[in-house]
DNA sequence: GTTTTTATTGCAAACGATTTGCAATTGCAT
DNA sequence: ATGCAATTGCAAATCGTTTGCAATAAAAAC
């Protein structure tokens, strides 16, 4: 189990490759995506790029936020309640802890809890695809 | 690793208990809970409640499945894509495994994850509140 | 650098799942 | 039976997200 470590992926390179256009709204985005490093949702990107630019779409954070996804450069995580939540796919998988009451994403990883679920689904018959485990906790208070 | 055992909740006399009215469409709507076994959503339950009763409608299904819920007679997952499924809360703690193909699910356990779950969290400062393990696989074919 | 081509945009409307306000109905305690 | 609050069905509202479309702007072609 331990954190994780650090990115800082040319988004806009990537994009010229896969033949994409480079424009204003995408430039603001891919930014803001690079510049955080916490998981924010689609609205709170778009409230950020209004700051920068307040022209840009909601339709346009959820357009790239898609498009991104499907290039592989972002991970959409659906976390209970509202919204879902991005994050940048620097390689490296992992899991997440959620704190129910300010809504922060720790990210962890078990090399012991993948092969668990690995040897459960070989169990049951199954290969697996790809999984979704979080943790959903409160901070602990000093005893 | 196993799989799970059974269940037969009277939850008419459940919610008789918690003060709440055992109406027509409740009785219908409870029956089909007791007697599924599979991870039925909203609109299926509403469907095989129609079957019984037409005029039932699916605010209804949805109001009840909210009552039950909170009275912690079922489970509700949202597992991914569309809908929400249900299930009995018969006891035992159990995880999912989701065939991508057929949407069926499969309800494990693992001590063991718990276990490294609970270790994970403590090490980062946190009390588990609750936690979500969704494996998503295919079926293996024989080699 | 200008024109052309075509992807991308913003907007508003559509979407799907779920929830809700409301007036009509119904359990059920009396 | 009677009365009244709980429950219903319906339609409309909600929320996050997607989409059609005409206008705009990359970048390709000249």
């Amino acid at each position: 189990m331990n954190q994780h470590a650090s990115h800082k992926p040319d988004y806009e390179k990537e994009l010229r490759r896969a033949g994409v256009r480079i424009t204003r709204p995408r430039k603001v985005i891919l930014r803001i995506l690079t510049e955080t490093d916490d998981h924010p949702d689609a609205m709170e990107i778009f409230q950020r790029a209004s700051a920068v630019d307040s022209s840009i779409s909601l339709s346009t954070v959820y357009r790239t936020m898609k498009l991104l996804e499907e290039m592989g450069a972002i991970h959409r995580h659906a976390f209970e309640g509202g919204r879902a939540r991005f994050e940048q796919a620097d390689g490296d998988h992992h899991d997440h802890l959620i704190d129910i009451d300010t809504g922060d994403v720790i990210e962890f990883h078990s090399n012991r809890i993948e092969e668990l679920q690995e040897e459960i689904a070989r169990a049951l018959g199954y290969d697996i695809v790809h999984h979704r485990l979080e943790l959903y906790g409160r901070k602990r208070r000093r005893t």
